[in-house]
DNA sequence: CATGAATGAGCATTCATTCAT
DNA sequence: CATGAATGAATGCTCATTCAT
């Protein structure tokens, strides 16, 4: 399928990869250079003001949008997701990008404690909150389910920070 | 791969399965028999005083116990999951399952709404997370990721309803 | 495909048959207790008036007509002529259905002998020609190939007798 | 069976032929590349004198000998026949080559018209009397059946084209 | 007579891989 | 770098046959 795709031998792809293993591996971390939540999330600019504003534009980012190249990338998350339910050998990226996206929702929120707009407590709780659901929705937004998206995502972060503002 | 773990032929196979897609339908309906909401979430006795707990319970049940019956029904859910990204035949019974939990969650928040526990806007929306996050916290258990389940849902929990309750 | 028309198991038809070679064999006899040459050409009343025309019709009568009966019969008789290309066992009774028909036309060209219409010489190889024009003939019909049947067969025979009567 | 024959793995006939269809398509073309009228007779040179004469050495070129390349040949035409009769993709070719005889016998029947050796009535019935009736004697030298191949055809030839001179 | 269940052999096809060039 | 040619293993499926009931 590939082969036909880039309009290259079978053949020429083993010169350049080993095995099927690698090709999917180094796919994988090519399509994901830019896959990481200080590229959907504002770190830099981030202040008490446009804080909140910040979470739901972060997330609303990673959704994928119906643009091609937004939407395969995503496409090739979801295949190795279920790779790595099979073969042992393709979950420790796909956790390494879990990770990455947890601790980048515990530094923000972390940022929200620092602005006093964030109770210290259950930091850790909060942000895995976030990220599985934020996660999950780009899975159905994959799927092409209809859903709020915004409204859910808002709906959460009122829930998990806005409340404790007042 | 069936054949062999069945130590049946591939033919015989064939005699009680028209076609691959028969297979993996039936396997499907066989599987998820006694996947629906009601069966997690004891909406009988249900009350006012038992609300919360029997959300927390629920979910808690949901998340697949080590046990490997349970695990093998996440493992057909996830591989379902995947064809149907592909293939819209396989769509609509995924869709009919996920489209039960969503009910149930309105069904029973609609019931902390009589119990005077739930302000009454806002519940779609709730359950959706709800059924959002319990979803992918079971895909989690499956995939034998280290993580706090039951905080996680009682802290969600918490967030979604309990501090309306005050 | 048979237990499948017939509304019966593969297993029944083996109470039946005790092979698939057999099935052919007996299929082949029972369909063709009617096809040979006194069925088409009416050799009781044909005589030095309606020679010719009991040759025509004889011929004519053996081009299947669309009629479905008429043409699975062809269809057995050409899926069965196949099979004898192949497997020796099935040559034996096609070559007595030929040999049918070419006694039949040497009888027939007798008669012609006695009425005064042939020449007595060349009555053997007339008649297989005869035989082998009318078979090539309902091999075309049967492929619904365009063709003037009537036309060239009334040619052929008039090359072959009346041409000789003047 | 091919890649047995052959001594080569089926997955190498896949290499050279992307389906079965293919491979039937080119072997056929292959096979019958040299089987076309002009093949067996010899148009440049046919005169008046030589006319019959080309005319019946033609057709018994036409016939197998039995050297096993021109049976296979034959072979391989009546497979093909068997399938045309039920795909209609197999249908083109073959009535490609009958159309190619039929037009070769005309062509051939009008220089005997020229040579003013043939009446000009009737050409067409005529070109497929003799058309048709090779073709089956080939059928059956094919089978191995025993008869008077060159008496038949001289005979038929005699009948359709030599009565007329006189 | 008839069926259910199973099986071995085969077929059309794909795919990951190898290897010589 | 790239290709052509080949291969073993697997997959989805059909078909002729068997056998117990």
């Amino acid at each position: 399928m590939i082969s036909k795709k880039v309009g290259i031998t079978k053949s020429s792809i083993y010169y350049h990869f080993a095995t099927k293993e690698e090709l999917i591996h180094r796919t994988f971390e090519y399509i994901f250079k830019g896959h990481y939540f200080a590229a959907y999330f504002d770190m830099d600019s981030v202040n008490k003001d446009n804080f909140v504003e910040t979470l739901v534009r972060g997330g609303l980012n990673m959704l994928p949008s119906d643009d091609e190249d937004h939407r395969s990338k995503l496409r090739v998350l979801s295949e190795f997701t279920m790779l790595a339910e099979r073969d042992d050998q393709f979950r420790a990226p796909l956790l390494k990008v879990q990770q990455d996206f947890l601790d980048g929702f515990i530094h923000l929120l972390s940022k929200g404690v620092e602005f006093g707009l964030i109770a210290p407590s259950n930091i850790e709780v909060s942000s895995k909150i976030l990220a599985l659901l934020i996660d999950n929705l780009s899975r159905c937004k994959m799927m092409k389910m209809e859903m709020e998206y915004r409204i859910i995502w808002e709906e959460l972060i009122d829930r998990m920070i806005c409340r404790e503002i007042q």
